[in-house]
Order: C-alpha cells, then sequence, then structure tokens
DNA sequence: TAAAATATATGACATAAATCAATTTTAATA
DNA sequence: TATTAAAATTGATTTATGTCATATATTTTA
C-alpha cells in the first residue's frame, strides 16, 4: 500500500508542461517547422486504434480519453489532461497506434513529426531524460491502475477513478464529468449498472454529491479508506 | 483484436540481448567498472517492493517475476526473462521500486549503477534508442495485459498466459513450469482453485497435457481461439 | 416545439468465479 | 526413511457482479 499510494493514479497537469523550456531556441524552431496544430470536437477520434502512424501528438488543451477495443468490450487506460503527449509508445519501434484516443471535450493537438522528436531527443539530453521521466511515469501509473482493476471490488476501483478525477484531472473537490456512464465503466471495468449502483450507495452514505453533470467529494477520507481496503 | 494479437503477452528472448552490442569498447568499460554481478537462488527475492533504488539491473540468466502487493492480494505483473532489464522504471524520476521481483529459477542478476547508464544513454544516441524501444514495448505490452485481465474471463486469461509461456518464454511446446498455482493464479487475476479447475478442462478438452511440472501444448489454434473470444 | 434517439436509472434474475472445508499429493526436513 | 509441512486437488456453497427487461430522464434532431 505503501509504495502504491506515492505514486498515484493519473499524471499530474503540470508534469510535462514544462519540458519544451529546456529546448534552446534553435530547438524550438525546429519544433515549430515540424509541427501541425488541429482542433478537435468533443466526442471525435483523434486516433484509431490500429492507424500507422509517423507524430508524436500533444495535447495543448483538452481532455482525451485512452482506449483499447477489441469485439464489445472496451478498457480505457487513462485520461489525459491538457499538457500532456499522446502516442509517445511509437517513439522508436513500434509503428502503429495501440490504442484508441477520443476528446472527452474540445481538444486542441498538436502533431509532431516524430522524426523531429527523434532529434531534439538525440541533442538534448535534459529534453531525452525528460521523456524518460514522462514514459516511466506512465508506466508506473499504468502498473497501479492495473492493480486496482484486478485487485480491487468494485467501490475501491471507483474510489480510485474519483480520487484521481479529483485530485489530478480537475484538482479540485467539485468538477463536471465529463464522461458517461458507460465511459466511468470503461475506465474502471465494471457494468454501466454497476457505476449507477456504487454511485448511488456513495451518495447515499454522503461520500458524493452529484446534479447532473456535476460532482462534489464530500468524504475524501473515506474514499480513500475504501481505495485502501479495496 | 488485429493489433493485440500483433503485440504480445510477453517480451521477446532475444530482444534486449543485442544492446550491448551497440556500445563502443569504451563505453564497453564504463560498463564494467560500474557494475556487480550477485547470484540468486530460486526463491530468493532480488528486489523488495518499497525499496530505494541506485542501480538498474540486468537479468543474464535464470527466470523472476515482477510483482505488485498490497494487503493479502498480489498481481504479477509479467515475467521476465534473461537478457533484459529490470527497474528500468528508475532511470529518472522515480527513486524507489514499485515492485517485487523474484527468482523463479536461478539467476544470475548484473547490477548497473544508474548513473553509468545514464552516461550511456548520454553519449550513444543507438543505446539511447534502443532502450526507448525496451521501455516503450514493455508500456505495449502491459497494455495488452491489462486488457486481458480487465476485459477476459477465466478461459480466456488462461489461454493467454499459456500461449505467452510457450512462444514466448520458454520457445518451445513443452515446457517445465517452475510456477506454483497460486503464482499462476496472480498472474492471471483469479483465485489458485480456479486455475487448478481451468487446467483441468483444458486436459479433458486436450488442449494441454501435464505431468508434474512438465506442460505440453497440443492444440494451439483452439487455445488462441479461446484467447480470441476471450 | 414535438418527436425520436440516446443516456440514465431501477429491480429481478442469472452466473462466473471466489470462498470454504476436506482430502490427497508432493516436497521439505529431522 | 519417517515425519512434517506445504502445495495441489476436489466438491459444496456463497457472493459479487453481470445481464436482461423496463421505466424514466435527458439530449438531439426534425
Amino acid at each position: 500500500m505503501a509504495v502504491l499510494s506515492q505514486i498515484n493514479h493519473c499524471e499530474d497537469n503540470e508534469e510535462t508542461g514544462n519540458c519544451f523550456k529546456i529546448l534552446t531556441d534553435q530547438e524550438m524552431v525546429l519544433l515549430e517547422n515540424n509541427r501541425t496544430e488541429i482542433q478537435f470536437n468533443k466526442g471525435e477520434t483523434i486516433i484509431k486504434q490500429g492507424t500507422k502512424s509517423s507524430d508524436i501528438l500533444y495535447l495543448k488543451s483538452g481532455l482525451v480519453k485512452i482506449s483499447i477495443s477489441s469485439g464489445d468490450s472496451s478498457l480505457i487506460l487513462c485520461i489525459k489532461t491538457k499538457n500532456h503527449f499522446i502516442g509517445i509508445e511509437n517513439i522508436y519501434g513500434y509503428d502503429y497506434h495501440a490504442y484508441t484516443v477520443t476528446a472527452l471535450e474540445d481538444s486542441m493537438i498538436c502533431y509532431i513529426d516524430t522524426s523531429a522528436i527523434r532529434q531534439l531527443l538525440k541533442q538534448n539530453n535534459n529534453f531525452n531524460a525528460e521523456l524518460y521521466r514522462i514514459l516511466t511515469n506512465n508506466s508506473l501509473l499504468t502498473y497501479d491502475r492495473f492493480f486496482s482493476l484486478t485487485q480491487k471490488q468494485l467501490h475501491g476501483r471507483f474510489a480510485d477513478i474519483l480520487l484521481c478525477l479529483s485530485n489530478k484531472i480537475f484538482k479540485s473537490k467539485k468538477f463536471d464529468l465529463p464522461l458517461s456512464r458507460k465511459d466511468l465503466a470503461d475506465l474502471t471495468g465494471m457494468a454501466p449498472e454497476s457505476v449507477i449502483r456504487i454511485i448511488k450507495d456513495f451518495k447515499t452514505d454522503k461520500i458524493i454529491a452529484t446534479k447532473g453533470k456535476r460532482v462534489e467529494i464530500l468524504n475524501e477520507p473515506l474514499l480513500q479508506k475504501i481505495s485502501n481496503v479495496g
């Protein structure tokens, strides 16, 4: 438990925001010459699982979900907020996108040519180190979620997601949830009906309050406890 | 399904074996001066979750399991064969081991000082690229397992592990399994009793044969089918 | 604004898989 | 080798969670 609570479910917003500040003016020019910005509307597919890739994406603003599907089952690996890379798994090696990326809110996506990123990694060691940090941190967060979804029961899993949304994604006890019940289900590995029931349970226990899309965390300590006991 | 079957559950044995061939003679000297070899016996703990780290490990020979525990539940993230790095998540950033590493067979572990690795990454771009490849490939494999354990039922999950053991770990249809029922359970996110029942099912369906620790895959196409339907 | 479509909610029911208890087999130790 | 401990097996039972059917909101579209 100790280790798992040190790291946490979702990445911090600020985390990757500074990685471009490391670059020199010259390097920023290289980056500028090899990038394109595209606006996606809420609900639009940004990356489709299985398609080929020649760019690394960077989320300038908005919110996206990253999911893996097969047949009619779907798993949301994580939610990414602004200032995060998307598809860094394709920097070297594997050429195809392993997952689908969908806009949860209107999102501004920056397409950066992979070879430009590689050039920067080559010539700027601090940038290189920073990308390692992002990549390895992402692995640790995935392990954490992997553990949660395979070892905890419904209430524990849902507590984990609520804590993540509040502390890491929206950084507030109150937030408007841009996720459907189905999304929450895919995020926690349960049926949508189970999501609904757990929300109901948490509301009757005064752990959360909801009104439409609005969610408020009322009892975070208890939520943390539920997360811990699983 | 298409994408998920392109990548696969477990890393290839050869994959990281060549990464040191990239290094120059001088760089090999640097590496030699910053490494120690230690022998671990079967069952011994190599890394304990939560301990601090100043080395990256490399498995020269043997077999290990990588697991995360909390309370009395435990998840085996993966099995690593010889010629694989262990603990690369700690290259930059996070200082503590997020998982426990245990020898499944007598194993020779090479401890490499993290700062030496960083130095090599800095000065040798091919080595750097190779480590990125290892790291990102590891992420993709984790996503794949994440999907398997959260979206598939017992038989599908167990089929996945059997295919992985046969095709990636032991590279043979017959192999001696150095894993207990409990290990197999922690690897597939189920109870040991369920593992036993599924092995029984697979044996009555002539999909596998077992004798003591010996396992033989008799019907791989069917195993693949079971994996696909989940 | 009305109508259709979609998302959410609720209860009844089914079932996959865990738990428990007891037995047998295998491995470890004196 | 005998004895003990641990692991594997089996069957009976319980339970967490999914599925299904239906109702009610809430969007979206005409």
